[in-house]
DNA sequence: AAAGATGGCAACCGCCTTAGG
DNA sequence: TCCTAAGGCGGTTGCCATCTT
């Protein structure tokens, strides 16, 4: 049995907004509060809308201290650093950039930065790697960083068949997590990580003893994985530009190997014992 | 000028977390 | 401690405006 839904939906209005609702909402609000309840709200405030529907239309819009309008150069510069850093996390983001939403920034980093720097930052992905990825020539690769930083290298061939019945064969550079020494190296130089997978869930966990920063994509069992090392993790006033790091990069069976998005630190641990033994 | 493609963004969906009984 | 309902959040959808051919 599924979760019940908050409100009747063949009783509510749905889509965009009237001005008369925005007033409404409005009004009541400012006379009344939520009073802590948004479920009931529509009902007192004689609205034919879900709650969730007026604290959306609230929190999104209808805020006095909400800033409609473009974004502006340094808004842009502090998404970039946070998604940079904390990936996906908009509410977080949004809490850094007073008048704008977790959905304005969202939509800002979907239909503007994403494409913009997608288009100026090259990435490599080894070919191993069959998921619709970008890649770059090594051509447009720089060794600074590689001088600098530990560099994973393995030959493609050492990718072997898994032991595990979820593993494909290693034409297609499908690894396990459990296997995660078989798969593929590359160093790589480019300026920002979270651009070397598509999909739009990627997430990072970074922290002061484990200075990498992780994406991946998690609409198919199997999930592309980049791991970037940032050595310019905790320097503050970086820039994208001078964000650099190296990244190995496979597919991680993410859900067989280790269950829920929280446990990518088991990931972390294994990758960082990889690091050691190379 | 018209039709299709693309972009932008408001709104919805559904899962996860939290708070209170 | 458990259960339930509401809040919070990220991902996705769908509509409308604009652009391109």
């Amino acid at each position: 049995m599924g979760r019940s839904p908050c409100c009747d939906k063949s009783k509510v209005k749905r889509g965009t907004w009237s001005p008369e609702e925005d007033a409404t909402l409005i009004n009541y609000l400012n006379k009344h509060g939520t009073g802590g309840n948004w479920i009931a709200l529509p009902q007192k405030a004689g609205l034919r809308r879900c709650g969730k529907s007026c604290r959306l239309r609230w929190l999104n819009y209808l805020r006095p201290d909400i800033k409609h309008g473009a974004f502006t150069q340094e808004e842009a510069n502090i998404i970039c650093s946070l998604y940079n850093r904390i990936g996906s996390r908009w509410s977080v983001i949004a809490s850094q950039l007073p008048g704008r939403t977790d959905n304005d920034v969202k939509n800002y980093w979907n239909t503007k930065l994403k494409k913009k720097l997608m288009a100026t930052h090259s990435v490599s992905i080894p070919p191993t790697c069959k998921s619709s990825i970008e890649t770059a020539t090594a051509a447009s690769r720089t060794t600074t960083i590689s001088d600098k930083a530990t560099i994973f290298r393995a030959s493609t061939n050492s990718l072997t068949t898994s032991p595990e019945p979820f593993l494909t064969d290693n034409t297609t550079g499908l690894v396990n997590a459990n296997a995660i020494s078989t798969v593929s190296y590359e160093p790589v130089n480019f300026t920002f990580p979270r651009f070397i997978l598509e999909g739009s869930s990627n997430f990072s966990s970074v922290n002061n003893n484990c200075p990498y920063s992780l994406s991946h994509q998690n609409s198919s069992p199997f999930r592309p994985f980049a791991l970037g090392i940032d050595e310019n993790y905790g320097v503050n006033g970086i820039t994208m530009d001078e964000y650099s790091c190296e990244v190995v990069s496979g597919i991680w069976s993410q859900d067989e190997a280790f269950g829920a998005d929280s446990n990518n630190a088991d990931l972390f641990s294994i990758l960082q014992g990889v690091s050691q033994s190379h």
